[in-house]
DNA sequence: CAGTGGTCTAGACCACTTG
DNA sequence: AAGTGGTCTAGACCACTGA
């Protein structure tokens, strides 16, 4: 059952000079952490448009936003739910090197390598191969705004990467 | 000066189920990456409304996915432009773990390890620090809808992630 | 000034889900 | 059948840019 619109605490300023999606985004936002737990269906479209007085292209612009922070995420006949939120200390920092470059801030990223090699035992059991299977591995440095952000290092089985490096080059054993 | 938007070939069928955003969003990908170069100009959503028989909202639809995928951006006062391709063959297979994870693909990316470790030469190189220089590594194995993908490695100076790990294990040298 | 993207409205029809 | 999100329309006013 969703929740009751009329239960979503704030109100819209239209003279506030900030869009008024945006401050529904936030409304939004401050309701969801407060007041719901992963799974919890939030008002419809419909309900939210009458609760604050907004056309629904408006606040579906607002969910729009929430949906592509992946806070929140749609049902198609049944409604809109709160995703579950991923914020281990290490998930984090795992995607902040993808952050960096998903905001556009590292248009530069210095491949250091780039071949193919055999699956280190370690390897083929985490990727559920044979050991020895060929691996491409690619290693590249990530700048940020010019300044070295990390090393990343990618080992992908070369054959979800067809075409790739056909002239299949000697493997050799990774030390890893 | 804005391209003209009589010259964008490609049709909308409203009968093909298809949405139309999607029709409009890959007539326009083809024209750009047929007919435009980095900084070009698209036609105005007006003229595109008009050239189309569609709603400015629904051409915005389709521009809006263009300028989520850094295609193209919009400007102010100026018009949409077509961005920087980043499509090198690698830089290509350097994004595909990262497209997965985008696209929702993976909501699951096991961390393998996850600990404090020296700069090694190469890599305090690479990073522009002193070699011993403290890192932060961690590993992880990424799914495609449960299905092993790749095996990542990543390692970042620990000066860029305080108050992580802080309790500061011994430093080990990696191999790498 | 005319043109641009940014925002907003008040409707509409659709496919889909559940009771 | 009733409710949901998905899509679409045909307007509107705004702040901003350039000439």
């Amino acid at each position: 059952m969703p929740a009751e619109a009329s239960r979503i605490a704030g109100e819209i300023d239209r003279k506030s000079g900030t869009p008024i999606y945006v401050q529904l985004r936030e409304i939004l936002r401050s309701y969801i952490s407060a007041s719901c737990k992963p799974g919890a269906a939030l008002p419809s479209e419909r309900d939210l448009s009458e609760r604050f007085g907004l056309a629904r292209m408006t606040v579906r612009q607002a969910i729009d936003a929430l949906v592509g922070e992946e806070v929140i995420e749609r049902v198609v006949g049944l409604g809109t739910f709160v995703r579950k939120p991923k914020l281990d200390l290490q998930v984090k920092l795992t995607s902040y090197s993808e952050e960096m470059q998903r905001r556009g801030m590292v248009p530069a990223a210095k491949v250091l390598s780039f071949e193919q090699i055999a699956a280190s035992a370690f390897l083929a059991r985490e990727l559920q191969l044979e050991e020895g299977t060929p691996l491409v591995r690619f290693r590249r440095l990530l700048l940020a705004d010019n300044e070295p952000m990390s090393v990343d290092e990618n080992f992908i089985p070369a054959h979800r990467v067809p075409g790739l490096l056909d002239d299949a080059p000697p493997l050799r054993y990774t030390t890893f």
